[in-house]
DNA sequence: CGCCACTATGACAACGTTGTCTTCCAGCGG
DNA sequence: CCGCTGGAAGACAACGTTGTCATAGTGGCG
């Protein structure tokens, strides 16, 4: 900025004012400084801006599990339209479901002063943003609640979901639905796997728990619980995806099977609806759970102080084909 | 941090000192800060620490057409990963194919001091760049090349692999083959459509281009073309997407046709291979060209000054069954 | 002609840090 | 007892901005 002002032959602080659109500057002043600044390259360092006028920085830090995963770059996009429309930027991370990682991405965002964060929690544990709140910076977890402290959250409805998932296999005759999920350490797993309970309760299924499997999804683990579940004497004649990880694996280890279950999986998936038979699915709008959180995030940010809020949003069953199987 | 200071009853350099894990500071007196620091919740700016010490920022631009999409989030994940190895967060934004709003997103960033940019451009006009690369600020192209400034770029083999699936269709017998792409002001797509010539030429195939729809892809715009181009007198027999997008809503209008083509994707999607048929596809490591650019940065941020570098990445033809399909 | 109001500009401090230099004090050898 | 060394800590300036206040010039009005 000083070498602007040296050839411009002005003081520093017209150059400021100029970049600022301050009035008070007589026109051709204000022209040979935009001269000098473009034949410099000139540009103002915002850090500098942002720490003499003690304003927000403009941007926020989202935490994700992975953001190349589908539903998590969904929500990412998401959450971007409300930045932009609120005139910040969006610092992402992926967590890698790793909650030492996690609390690591928010610290940094803290001493970055980011103006809120946004996280799908891995950990269980929140104690270490009880500071950075009180600090003023606004939280909102989504997906899943933080662990242990009240803040701000936004969920869809998992066990409403789920109850639904199972009451409509049971409409179409099966009794025996096996449940494959993430590992239960997550949240919405362990969630999903109580509504699962509740819909087995619900339609006079006996909750069986050798046909429950919950554990990271790979190719592997999705492999090895589709052939223990559904071969032997007494197989599963249904299966429920936990999320559309699973359900992914789950398809490429049905796909040469010689009898398919029917199934269902919870979180909806491009082409869930092109493939054979078209895959039922909870679906849920992923744009509008993120949208729903940067919203309130911003209304934090702009000084609601009223007290945290919990939202549920609702899921609904997607019949396609693959949940109306008859059991054979 | 006065705060701090006042509170353990030390001057603020010596916060300073133990924030920053220098030597010469009694262990007593360390205790006492950090005891301080812990009480009051104190973390430092990183902001005003990059502006003392003229450091870089420790952070990255990456600009997309749109986060939300499979290939650009993968492209995302894949850059993040290199960006922690090397200490740095990501700043992210879509275009939405839009050259201002790039044009925005790029100014913003440098204003943010980011150590480096890379970016899929939307528009063909990069000068606006040369002061912000000559000011020292890096920029890798991915996907796409600049329009009209010298730069370091990362692109994938876009002729050759299109030329590969005209060849691979040929070889099944087909001649009349469409080719459906996104807008022609796409690099990409252009690129392919010259492959797509050249495939024709080289298999002795009349170039037709009553046979080539290139478009925004939407539901409509390729539903319109495929009921254009597959029916009447004399259809094509076979299809090639120009890319993932233009795939999906390809796949969707022929869901329900009486007739379906042969088809081959430009860029490999989820569960292409468990549709019915199989998806072909010419695939591309959309990771490793996150990787070589995200590298290729790296390597200027720390002060490679060589020429500038023109990566360019191999396709292969992943035969699944939809490309195999003889013409009827 | 003197005073005032107003416009255009600049000097200076401060934002929260950290690098440099200085100060203070204890311990030690001569 | 003196001077020297080295460890511990502080004073101060500076990073690139902008808010506050001061200053210089200009024109109008009584």
């Amino acid at each position: 900025m000083s070498d602007v002002a040296r050839l411009a032959g002005v003081s520093i602080k017209t150059v400021s004012r100029v970049v600022n659109d301050e009035p008070a500057v007589h026109p051709d002043t204000a022209e040979r400084v935009m001269a000098a600044i473009e034949q410099l390259g000139f540009r103002r360092n915002l850090g500098a801006r942002n720490l003499r006028r003690g304003s927000t920085t403009g941007t926020i830090g989202l935490i994700v599990e992975d953001v190349g995963n589908p539903f998590y770059s969904e929500l990412n996009r998401a959450v971007e339209r409300i930045a932009t429309s609120f005139g910040r930027q969006v610092l992402t991370g992926s967590s890698e479901e790793n909650s030492d990682r996690e609390r690591e991405l928010v610290l940094e965002f803290c001493s970055r002063r980011v103006d809120g964060i946004l996280v799908v929690p891995a950990g269980m544990q929140h104690g270490y943003l009880v500071p950075e709140m009180r600090a003023g910076t606004p939280v909102v977890f989504l997906d899943r609640p933080a662990g242990d402290i009240v803040a701000d959250t936004v969920l869809v409805d998992n066990i409403g979901g789920t109850v639904e998932a199972v009451a409509h296999l049971a409409k179409h005759g099966h009794r025996r639905i096996a449940f494959l999920a993430d590992s239960p350490d997550i949240f919405t797993a362990g969630e999903r796997l109580r509504g699962f309970r509740e819909g087995c309760v619900r339609n006079g299924i006996p909750f069986d728990e050798h046909l429950v499997v919950m554990r990271t999804p790979t190719a592997e683990s999705v492999g090895d619980a589709v052939r223990r579940l559904l071969t032997g004497p007494n197989p599963a004649t249904a299966v429920i995806a936990g999320n559309n990880r699973v359900a992914v694996h789950l398809l490429r280890a049905l796909a040469h099977a010689e009898r398919r279950p029917a199934m269902i999986s919870f979180d909806d998936f491009e082409l869930a609806d092109l493939l054979d038979p078209p895959v039922s699915v909870i679906a849920h709008d992923v744009s509008a759970l993120g949208r729903a959180a940067a919203e309130l995030l911003f209304a934090r940010v702009q000084g609601d102080q009223s007290a945290p809020r919990k939202v549920v949003l609702p899921v609904h069953l997607v019949a396609r084909g693959s949940g109306e199987v008859a059991p054979s």
